[in-house]
DNA sequence: GGTTGACTGTGAAATTATGCACTAATAGAA
DNA sequence: TTCTATTAGTGCATAATTTCACAGTCAACC
């Protein structure tokens, strides 16, 4: 399924969802090994560092191309690359944040995301007593101005750290400026437009799914 | 695949991960509905807030019993209830934080853990500055003392809040100390043992996996 | 220069998850 | 009472995902 015999220019149309959700997961192993100063991996190695078996990490490239070479396994610095021009992750990626409260202003000092590409260039709050302020070098914007800095400022991807009833507001709100990529920090179960990605991260949520376990003390990882 | 016409004492053996994933979903928009006054529910409804078929929601919950009524659907305090019950969330969960660093101080200090029934009743960090001071109500207790510390009050779910490096080695204290659920806010992929869970909280993960989307604009929602 | 051992890429098979569509209840209206 | 409109629960079909297993390739070594 495979578009041609190696790195594609034009994306395979059909690859799943349960894919791109890992990929960056390899991605991150990668990361790691490269910076070890390791230089070939093979998928059982690979495997056996995220849990999942060598079959899949095979297959799950092969949507992609071929970038192993039989009888030796993967160059890491020469997939890792490839990896991450096909997840786009080998650019910078403008980010606006929505919610300046003290949730927005973690994530704001939050150092994780700029080594990453991934760089929060405006703020914005409801709050009058937050809009003109600077916090974490970035001046507080009114919500008003969230389209136009939007477009200005290319930015495509938002963050939502708003309480949660207003969260879907604010969602709308960015889906409506032309945003497909959010990631929301509501504990709600956020509407999506066709076409626009949302993830969750909800610590409550993570800490639910593993209680059934603890509480039914049969079955394993 | 149910052990019994209606609601099983003894928790079914075979329940598939995704329909665990899912319930704590439907809990979330059942205490929505709850607190809203709404007291009867059917799937239709459910599957338009939660964008899953109607099916599936019926599907799921057949697994642990009989909990709706044909032509009425489901009430929503007694599915709640049922739900809550099934998954062990009718009670209350101690929790143990190890690093107290910045991301730890923001973990102690979010108010939505302690409503759900999650308390973090003790924290930890290998930092000597740090052991001895009190953050946010809590006495920071040396490394040395976790062991004991998840023995004597009961802990049975740990939050891991250090830098990466040392995530892993934290973990494998956390499980060395008889802890079988995990919540890692570290962006490694952590090895874990036989029948613990670990979820991971992170937000460079979820960011990376939307923009393969971005990047190959073509697929929807 | 053949032989060996390692490991990829990939069809096919197995497994798992989802969605359909039907039966059986149930309430309310006529 | 009977009829109608809903909607749960579920067997079965379909779809998606994972795993198997093997042919093909490669490097290293004798």
């Amino acid at each position: 399924m495979v578009t041609r015999g190696s790195a594609p220019m034009g994306m395979p149309p059909g690859v799943p969802e349960v894919v791109v959700m890992r990929l960056p997961q390899y991605i991150r192993i990668l990361s790691d090994m490269l910076a070890r100063g390791v230089e070939m991996v093979s998928s059982q190695q690979l495997g056996e560092m995220l849990q999942v078996t060598p079959a899949q990490i095979r297959k799950d490239l092969s949507y992609f191309g071929r970038f192993g070479k039989q009888g030796r396994g993967y160059n890491v610095q020469g997939l890792l690359a490839e990896l991450k021009d096909i997840m786009g992750l080998d650019r910078r990626w403008n980010v606006g944040l929505v919610g300046v409260g003290r949730l927005g202003r973690a994530i704001l000092s939050y150092p994780g995301f700029a080594p990453e590409g991934f760089h929060i260039i405006a703020a914005f709050d409801s709050d009058p007593n937050l809009v003109g302020r600077v916090i974490g070098n970035l001046n507080v914007q009114s919500m008003d101005e969230l389209d136009a800095a939007v477009k200005q400022l290319d930015i495509s991807i938002g963050i939502v750290a708003v309480p949660s009833r207003h969260a879907q507001g604010v969602i709308d709100r960015l889906m409506d400026c032309g945003i497909k990529a959010i990631l929301s920090y509501a504990p709600i179960a956020p509407q999506g437009q066709a076409g626009v990605k949302i993830r969750n991260i909800d610590p409550v949520l993570s800490l639910q799914t593993m209680t059934f376990y603890l509480s039914n003390e049969t079955a394993g990882s």
